[in-house]
DNA sequence: ACAATACCTCGTGT
DNA sequence: AACACGAGGTATT
């Protein structure tokens, strides 16, 4: 019995490394408020582990303290270019120096200074040009547990079982060719992907036309005003999800995703944008060279640590919207319409 | 240029 | 129980 059971832990034997950050790497903070959405987190008895895809590699990770990520490699691709170590370290831009950057960004702002002491690692991903489009077409006017449902879904349908960890199957990422598979629309509708699928179906044939995977990943040459000219040919794709998209997978760490809630942020703590209703293409413009001044080349980044500094717990925003003054009438009337139009459906 | 509107779905709040 | 609201927007008038 006492052998059969060290057997069986032997067989299950993991063996975890360690990689040094430079900065902090806080990876609940990361991995959770809305970079990336098909990290599963497991409770363990040392701490969280996390389980998920980096292209075709599989890793659990922990943390042993803010300064080190401790990885086991789950899977590893055949045809890999590239060490484990050598993909966890560009993928965290370990060999950035968070701490340095955030010293700097103090510097230059006092409301920044106030808030990085409780949310210091926070790390920019350096993500797949390919799920990263897709990923961030699908959030539009849309929520964090539900984006990460629809790319799990999407991933289980459509992509290809990788490996096996406690009761999760991990999927790679759907290939662009299965993306454009006919009638990719409807299958995306029965997914549950509502009005987002033809957005993701048209700019998946899209980008097949302009080169494929390859296409994206050159962009990461080109300078920041182009690839957002590129990424805007897309269907589905407007100013924030291009910005998410150069910043995040393109290497563009001057792109300054203006959402709702950086909005309200740039009119609450920096007196931005008051006057407009709407955030209008100068508005948006506005508030993003504001913040490049400020924070200089990396503002993206310096942004995403504002951003998860008004994120509570459970990843939902802490702030008041200045979006909707309760009262207006164009709203009303929309969200009337939005209801009675689904209780039409509901009784169909 | 800018404002107004429609668009899927779903958990939460009343 | 039923309904309204809003969630990391975009495309189209």
């Amino acid at each position: 019995m006492h052998a059969r059971m060290i057997m069986a832990a032997a067989l299950l034997e993991e063996t975890w490394h360690e990689e040094r950050v430079c900065g902090e790497l806080d990876l609940s903070l990361t991995l959770t408020t809305g970079q990336a959405f098909r990290w599963h987190s497991l409770g363990g008895d040392d701490g969280i582990t996390w389980v998920g895809a980096v292209g075709q590699y599989v890793f659990a990770l922990k943390s042993r303290d803010d300064s080190t990520l401790t990885y086991h490699t789950l899977h590893t691709p055949q045809d890999h270019t590239h060490t484990p170590s050598h993909t966890l370290r560009d993928y965290f831009r370990l060999d950035t120096d968070l701490s340095e950057l955030c010293t700097s960004w103090a510097n230059a702002d006092p409301n920044f200074n106030s808030k990085v002491s409780q949310y210091k690692g926070v790390r920019l991903l350096r993500q797949d040009p390919l799920e990263n489009v897709i990923s961030f077409i699908c959030s539009s006017n849309n929520n964090i547990a539900r984006i990460s449902g629809m790319l799990n879904s999407l991933c289980e349908n459509l992509g290809e079982p990788i490996c096996c960890y406690g009761d999760h199957t991990i999927y790679g990422f759907p290939t662009l060719d299965s993306l454009c598979a006919d009638n990719m629309e409807s299958t995306l509708r029965d997914l549950g992907f509502g009005y987002r699928s033809k957005y993701v179906a048209m700019a998946a044939k899209s980008i097949v036309e302009k080169g494929g995977v390859e296409w994206l990943l050159g962009l990461r040459e080109k300078p920041y005003a182009e690839v957002v000219t590129s990424l805007r040919t897309l269907s589905g794709v407007g100013p924030k999800v291009a910005d998410c998209v150069a910043m995040m997978s393109c290497d563009k760490l001057e792109a300054v995703p203006i959402d709702t809630h950086v909005w309200s942020v740039a009119v609450r703590d920096y007196g931005l944008a008051k006057k407009n209703k709407s955030l209008t293409a100068s508005a948006y413009k506005e508030i993003g060279d504001h913040f490049r001044d400020l924070f200089g080349p990396m503002a993206g980044w310096a942004i995403a640590v504002l951003f998860v500094a008004d994120l509570d717990r459970s990843g939902r925003y802490k702030g008041e919207s200045i979006q909707s003054p309760k009262g207006s009438k164009g709203k009303r009337k929309r969200k009337d319409q939005q209801s009675l139009k689904s209780a039409k459906k509901r009784k169909t």
